[in-house]
RNA sequence: GCGGGUGUAGUUCAAUGGCAGAACACCAGCUUCCCAAGCUGGAUACGAGGGUUCGAUUCCCUUCACCCGCUCCA
């Protein structure tokens, strides 16, 4: 774990030295728990989006796209169970001090608490003489409500009539617009809407660098189905995700499928399967994929009071579709990409370097241009600027080509072109592959065509 | 939020109740030119606030951040 932990720490360094992920708010003293995405980190996380959109809109048949809005009337929530059941009863052991979740400690000792006050549970604790199951004493704190959507007011009066929540989860943005999405496209089941989009969450623990941070990206596709239909789609995008993940580089043995027990179920969902992937600090959860039923939809009809069911034009049959969350998150997985590439490589006679070996379409940078001699400047930056018209190439031209390799092979670029005293005459560099170290000679002209076919995935 | 730990340059580490050092990295110049070469010069740090003191990076208090546990999730 220790050398594991120096990993973390590494890649931590390593994303702070070289401008991808800085502390939030650094320079006043931070802010816990928040991150910004650097130079760097803002190409690497936009190609992974991209990468992402790729595949769930542009190359699927059955997916849109969608961009909702953070704030979303407040009775969106209530619907979705959020206000309700998202405000965990959370009190803490005064003897050994450890937190405890009121309902779980009740439904562990027999009862069935759904629905209860904070006084009702804390009668049945004192009552029965629940324990704590680290010490095994009786002695808790009162039950504190922990709600874990973040509020805010609309208007510039902090009435609390104004009040409103950041979201804490894209899905309902899709929801919502399912009716519209639904005529306006002319789609028949099945689709799917996708999305990407920040949410926020105010968890009890952050932690893990990016892993887990109250403001976060989300990448979710709501897949309707027609009911019935549904486990046969969760298969099929449970397969898709992964395959997704295989496609852009991660390794298949940092990566495994989790099947929830019905315990584990949350309350809205038949089947999850979780795409987990072995971080440093161990295995976590990458990607959620739920089917949530016809929860969701029916929610909202029955608070909104619109119709929300589908008319099927093959059987003539109107219903409430099922759906199937494949649900990733951007800022853990840009992780996953960061912790999987990451690789100190041991070169003959001692020497060392540090690798980023990230798939080409994911490297903020495709290529970086180099110029043998700084004399070579003004040659090696016309290509390096007819080559940005296309990609997001670098120029370096400070030390030694060889300290130049190092520095673009710890950001992951997978290819340097090398502009030498031959090029003039024969129109020609040299590309250096990141991963084999080695060299190519190439047609200037050949260049585009040449990156071009390292970013397929 | 609770318990434990850690905070000195970008990074890794020193030293000190009295001008805070090094290595690597970075910048500039010279040199070299296809895998971290060399030489010269340069910029950059005591997390923040308060207290004790003639004087605090050092001692005390508070706070902030990070790491490890408890707990939750994408």
């Amino acid at each position: 774990m220790d050398n594991l932990q120096k990993t973390m720490d590494k890649i931590v360094a390593l994303c702070k030295g070289r401008g991808f992920v800085y502390p939030g708010s650094e320079i006043y003293g931070g802010l816990s728990n928040s991150w910004d995405y650097g130079p760097l980190g803002v190409e690497f996380k936009n190609n992974v989006k991209n990468a992402w959109r790729k595949k769930f809109v542009q190359e699927s048949p059955y997916n849109v796209g969608l961009d909702a809005a953070i704030l979303m009337n407040p009775e969106t929530w209530v619907a979705s169970g959020h206000v309700g059941g998202f405000s965990d009863p959370l009190m803490d052991c005064k003897q050994c001090r450890t937190r405890h979740r009121a309902d779980q400690l009740i439904e562990a000792a027999g009862g069935n608490p759904a629905g209860w006050t904070f006084d009702q549970m804390s009668a049945y604790i004192r009552d029965n003489h629940v324990v704590c199951p680290v010490c095994g004493a009786c002695d808790f704190t009162d039950i504190r409500k922990f709600n874990l959507m973040f509020k805010t007011y609309q208007g510039v009066t902090e009435d609390a009539k104004n009040e409103i929540y950041l979201r804490p989860e894209t899905a309902q943005g899709i929801f919502v617009n399912f009716a519209n999405i639904q005529r306006t496209t002319r789609r028949k089941l099945p689709f799917g809407v996708a999305q990407v989009g920040k949410s926020f969450r105010n968890e009890i623990t952050p932690g893990n660098f990016i892993f887990r941070i109250r403001e976060f990206e989300q990448m979710e596709l709501e897949f309707f189905v027609k009911p019935g239909t549904d486990l046969e789609w969760f298969t099929y995008w449970r397969k898709y995700c992964h395959d997704f993940l295989l496609s852009l580089g991660l390794r298949d043995e940092n990566l495994r499928l989790r099947d929830h027990e019905k315990e584990e179920l949350s309350h809205y969902s038949k089947a999850t399967t979780d795409i987990e992937f072995l971080f440093p600090f161990g295995w976590g959860e990458l990607w959620g994929i739920a089917d949530r039923t016809d929860f969701d939809l029916t929610q909202h009809i029955n608070h909104s009071g619109k119709d929300l069911s589908y008319f099927d034009p093959d059987t003539n049959e109107r219903y409430v579709p099922y759906v199937v969350e494949p649900s990733l998150g951007a800022d853990r997985v840009a992780l996953a990409f960061l912790c999987d590439a990451y690789d100190e490589e041991q070169l003959e006679g001692g020497d060392s370097r540090v690798v980023l070996r990230l798939h080409p379409a994911l490297a903020p940078y495709k290529a970086c241009v180099l110029p043998l001699s700084k004399k070579l400047s003004e040659p090696a930056l016309k290509v390096h600027d007819a080559l940005s018209k296309h990609f997001m190439i670098d120029y370096d031209e400070s030390g030694s080509i060889g300290k130049r390799y190092r520095r673009q092979d710890e950001i992951g670029t997978p290819l340097c072109i090398t502009y030498d005293f031959d090029s003039d005459a024969d129109g020609c560099v040299t590309v250096r592959d990141r991963d084999t170290m080695q060299q190519q000679r190439v047609r200037i002209e050949e260049l585009p065509a040449r990156i071009e076919k390292e970013l397929v995935f």
